[in-house]
DNA sequence: TTAAAAATTTAGACTATGTCTAATGTTAGA
DNA sequence: TCTAACATTAGACATAGTCTAAATTTTTAA
């Protein structure tokens, strides 16, 4: 898809654009689907079959480090990865640990008093509940 | 301190009030500081001094499902536990994880429509940036 | 062009966190 | 008192993620 943005935003952060870390950015910026390190490091090599459990790992790491991606952490489960694209908020099913986009709004920030001396960088909205696929089972119960 | 409420809490979700159960939600209540799994099998039996890690990390698992106990999962980091008291907000330190508290206010809930058929429970609101303790150190850089 | 330096990848050992099992102990209620 | 349900326990096991040291690739500079 958009290969040139991929490398521009490897550059913007000092990265060499490699196979391995280009395939981990590429394969997040067409699924939306917040897939697991695990799953990332099956997926990429599918395809391009060389890429290291340890590299994917660290692919990750640096990406989150430098703002590209997004590290969402479930609750007893793996984390999920997201590459920065438009603002939105996540949902988190209570049931699958499924993690979904939901359409960004603004947040309102707390009081500047019950911050005290903290550096606030970002307000996060995290919606729970059951996924459209667990609603139904769970409710007939 | 307040010893009845803790065991008619745990009468309400069916639970009988075991020793270890109880020095689990006693250490909860009396420290506001979400310490982790590890630390409070260690804090509950330097005092009482029989608790499994098996009996802690079950009790933890029950308190949660029952709604008693709050679990906040840091992204890299062992998840953090909380007795929910009064409803407050958390802030997480992009540097150190530690997960402060922060007053209560109302968060707007996401559009009907964007819902769709997903059943949602409640609206979590993470503020991310440094505490007191690191924003200094991180800025002076 | 070539040599040295820097960044990256790799396999697999290792660590941390949490779960499960099967045996044993405890409690509430008939 | 007896019994069934509930709870605890030790330690094996599982899963997720990190680290190390060597090899490879890319960049820089001579
Ligand atoms: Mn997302
Ligand atoms: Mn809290
Ligand atoms: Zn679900
Ligand atoms: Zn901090």
């Amino acid at each position: 898809m958009d290969a040139k943005a991929i490398k521009r935003s490897f550059d913007g952060s000092g990265f060499r654009c490699t196979p391995q870390r280009y395939a981990v950015m590429a394969f997040l910026m067409e699924h939306n689907s917040h897939p697991t390190a695990a799953e990332i490091f099956k997926a990429v090599n599918r395809v391009d079959p060389h890429s290291s459990r340890a590299t994917t790992y660290n692919n990750l790491r640096d990406l989150v480090q430098a703002g590209l991606v997004r590290e969402v952490a479930v609750e007893g489960r793996a984390a999920r990865f997201d590459a920065k694209g438009m603002r939105h908020h996540h949902f988190i099913c209570d049931r699958c640990g499924n993690v979904e986009d939901l359409e960004w709004y603004d947040v309102p920030r707390p009081a500047t008093r019950s911050l005290g001396k903290r550096m606030l960088r970002e307000c996060e909205l995290i919606f729970r509940g059951l996924c459209t696929k667990c609603a139904p089972r769970r409710t007939s119960r």
